[in-house]
Order: structure tokens, then C-alpha cells, then sequence
DNA sequence: AATTTTAAGTGTGAATCTAACACTTGCAAA
DNA sequence: TTTGCAAGTGTTAGATTCACACTTAAAATT
């Protein structure tokens, strides 16, 4: 056997699993999705989705495993939020537990919802009580949630690829627990010159109907290559 | 054996390391702590501070121990920064990596550099190339920092307990690498009314003499506790 | 004793950004 | 045709940011 593989087999070796905080923006609401744990120990009560990380694959490719796994949702906005490896986290053994983040469209939200694994959407403002240090994970998550959305464009990975600034103003009000002016958001929004007006209007929540706008990707890429500090 | 285990063992387990990314300010530069490698694969070549996690032990008390280890010191301000879980980012074997930020105050700085483990402080502006994926570590701590030092007072993690104005600047000059207006500086630190001002100078880099400050934590907290966003 | 040198310390005003505020428009339903 | 409802639109006062130059204290030099 090779030195190197000597002395890194003299280490205990652990556990490690994926769980993920999913978001999806929904009715004015900002809900989280979960579902009753399918195993022992704590089976039947609320979780996070998670799951163990395989062999073969990266950290961040089991939790894109995972959610599709659970969601059938693909190429989802996804990132590490933050490692959790208390001892005694998992009454059952050593885990460490990588939690991740992630935005769920509307368009798929009500797709996410159909797993077989009973995924249920929770409105935030009502979570129950998850299991072991599963609400930790989504204040801790809520937090960055808050901080992206100040700073990156990031908000718009909760809504239709085509939406309307009513809609999106109730997502930032949604994320900050809050009411803004409207006068003063669509300002703000337009500033950053990201957006692109569409000519088609969404009528379904208006007789006079308000007018699409689409996310312009190119030309926030290169704001940010070139230093641009989005902000809210 | 109960069923949870059984469920349990039917996944791998991997080896957890920590690889800390050691910041400390010395001679107006913003500088790293690393090391020569003392074991394969890659023996000898520059690398971050690093260890196994072991059974008992969080990941929190993993970079701790190792950062004590390595440089004696104990009580530095230390944060998780991100996991590390390609697969092949470790030669010679599948190793889950989760980094951390320290910041080590001047005080202690020649002390940490004094290490049997030939620990050296880089300058940050002439980085050498450092094994696996240690300078992608060491970017992202950078921008953390950045981010941190505009956001929380974690700039006075780097100063001795008593630091002149100038020095404070100085720091921020070295971690946002630009020139600030010294008029402009003092009136927003003041602003923030976290300072409590000595009677005594600091003469060591000029005739006149600095006057010596000390950060008030107890006030900083009750500011974070209400909300209060520091900002430079 | 007077002069020079060096870094510390101090205030103002223009420009920009933020935040508060109310009426008009378009369209469907009554 | 009138009514109701959400969408859409500008202005101004106040706050914040940024640029900018001289005085002061004390040691070192003449």
C-alpha cells in the first residue's frame, strides 16, 4: 500500500449527507418544502429533503441528485448554504450534513409538490417543527435568502421566466416582511436596466393587466463581470 | 441492531478534513499562514493548515484543534467558509474537505508564525501555487472577508486591542486594496459610535502620536441585536 | 533657540441617493 | 354609463456620500 493511503486510512471516516432548503414563492407567499421522514429514527415527523452522499458522486451532485430525486425537478438554482457536524446532531450516529439552498420557479411549483415522497409546501410563516437541527438550517437559510436577494438578482429564480413588477414587488415584500413603494421599486428595478419590457400583458390578477417583463441574463453577466452591486 | 442503523450502514462514509485559511495583517499587508506539506501525496509543496475531523469531535472543534495545533493559539475568531466534495480533488483518496476562516490578531502574529510545522506568512499579493484546490479556497475567503470587513466590525479581529485610526484604516486600505479618505473614514467609524477613544498615543510611526482606540463589544451587540447594519 | 520634517487631526459644500407621497389610466363587470 | 380595481406614473425634501487642503504636535536638525 502507497504511504499516503496509510496514513489517511489511520482516520475515522463519517457520514455524510446532503439536505436541502427549498424555496418556492407562491399565492404573496414564500413557503419552504418538506415532507414526513420515510425512515427511523424520528419516521413520520417533518424533514428537510436530504439524503446520503454516494461514492461516486460530488457533494454538490447529491443534492441535484436528491432533489430531483424527490422533486423530478432539473437544473435548479442551488448552493451550499453551510456544514453542520455536531456529534450528537443525529441520535442514530455520526452524520456531518451538508445543507444546501434552493429556488424553485413558480412554473414548477406546483410539480414539486406531486413527489411521491409527500412533499408538502409549508408557508414560512407557519413552519412546524422539523427534525434534529433542521429549522437551524432554514433560519440560517432565510437569512441568506434575505442577503442574496439585496444583492444579486437572485429573486427572480422564484418566479416565471415572463412576470409582471406587481409580481415581483410581492416577492421582495414576501422575502423581507415587508411592504415597499411601488413608485420607488420600479425606479430601483429599472435602473439596474436588466429587465426587458415585453409587449404582452398578464391579465389574470387585473382588468387593465400589467406588462411582462423577462429576466435580460446577458447583460447582468456582464454588470457583475464588471463589479456591479445589485441592490435592492 | 436497530433499523436505523441498518439503513444507516448501507451508505459510504468518507474521510472529513479541515483546510483553514489563516488570514493576519502585518507591515500594511494583508497576509496568509501556510505551510510546506509534511505528508503524500504532494509532500513539500505549499499548502493550507489542514487535518482529519476525528469520532469526536465537531467540525467546529476539527479547526479549532488544528489551528491550536499548528500555531498555539487559542479563542481566534474562526468561521466555516464552504465544503469541498469533488470527487478527485484529493490524488491520492476520496477526502470531504470543509474549509474555515480565522482571522489572527497582531498581537499574536509573530506568535502563530513560530510553529515547528515551518508555518510562514505570504504576503497576499504574491500568493505561491498551493496544493489541490487550496487557492480556490483561499479566492473565496478573500471575497468573504471583503464581504465580512464591509459588514460586521470583524476588521478589529486584526488589530491588536488598542489600534490608532490610521492603523484601522490601513487595514481596510490593505483588504479593499484602494486608497480611503482619512477625513471621510474617521467620520463613518466614529458614526457608528463603537469606539471608545484612550487618553494615551501611540508613537511608534509618528512624532506627533495617534491616539489609541478600543473597540466596545458589549455596545457592538446591542447595535446587531436591533438591527443595525455596519457598514464602511 | 529656531527651523524643518513627519504623520495626525480636523470641516464644508456639491452632488447623489433615498424615501415619502396621490392621482390618472385601462378595462371588465354591473 | 358607471363603478371598481389594480397598474402605472414624478416630484421634492432630507440624508448620505464624496471630494478636497490646511493646521497641529512633537521630535530631529541646524
Amino acid at each position: 500500500m502507497p504511504p499516503e493511503k496509510q496514513y489517511y486510512q489511520a482516520h475515522p471516516t463519517f457520514h455524510v449527507a446532503v439536505d436541502s432548503i427549498i424555496f418556492g414563492f407562491d399565492q404573496g407567499e414564500l413557503k419552504l418544502l418538506i415532507h414526513k421522514r420515510q425512515f427511523e429514527p424520528a419516521r413520520g415527523e417533518w424533514s428537510l429533503f436530504g439524503g446520503f452522499v454516494q461514492q461516486d458522486e460530488s457533494l454538490d451532485e447529491a443534492a441535484s441528485r436528491i432533489l430531483s430525486e424527490h422533486t423530478g425537478l432539473r437544473d435548479i438554482y442551488m448552493e451550499e448554504l453551510h456544514s453542520y457536524g455536531e456529534v450528537d446532531r443525529d441520535p442514530a450516529g455520526r452524520v456531518i450534513s451538508v445543507a444546501y439552498f434552493a429556488l424553485i420557479p413558480a412554473g414548477e411549483f406546483t410539480e414539486a409538490g406531486k413527489s411521491k415522497s409527500g412533499a408538502t409546501w409549508v408557508s414560512m410563516e407557519e413552519l412546524p417543527s422539523l427534525i434534529m437541527d433542521h429549522n437551524q438550517m432554514v433560519e440560517k437559510a432565510l437569512r441568506r435568502l434575505k442577503r442574496r436577494a439585496a444583492t444579486q438578482p437572485i429573486g427572480f429564480e422564484l418566479l416565471p421566466g415572463e412576470f409582471t413588477m406587481p409580481q415581483l414587488q410581492a416577492l421582495y415584500e414576501a422575502i423581507y416582511q415587508s411592504k415597499l413603494d411601488k413608485r420607488n421599486f420600479r425606479k430601483k428595478i429599472l435602473a439596474m436596466e436588466v429587465l426587458i419590457k415585453l409587449d404582452t400583458k398578464d391579465k389574470s390578477s387585473s382588468k387593465k393587466g400589467a406588462y411582462l417583463y423577462r429576466f435580460d441574463q446577458k447583460k447582468y453577466k456582464k454588470l457583475v463581470e464588471g463589479g456591479y452591486n445589485f441592490t435592492i
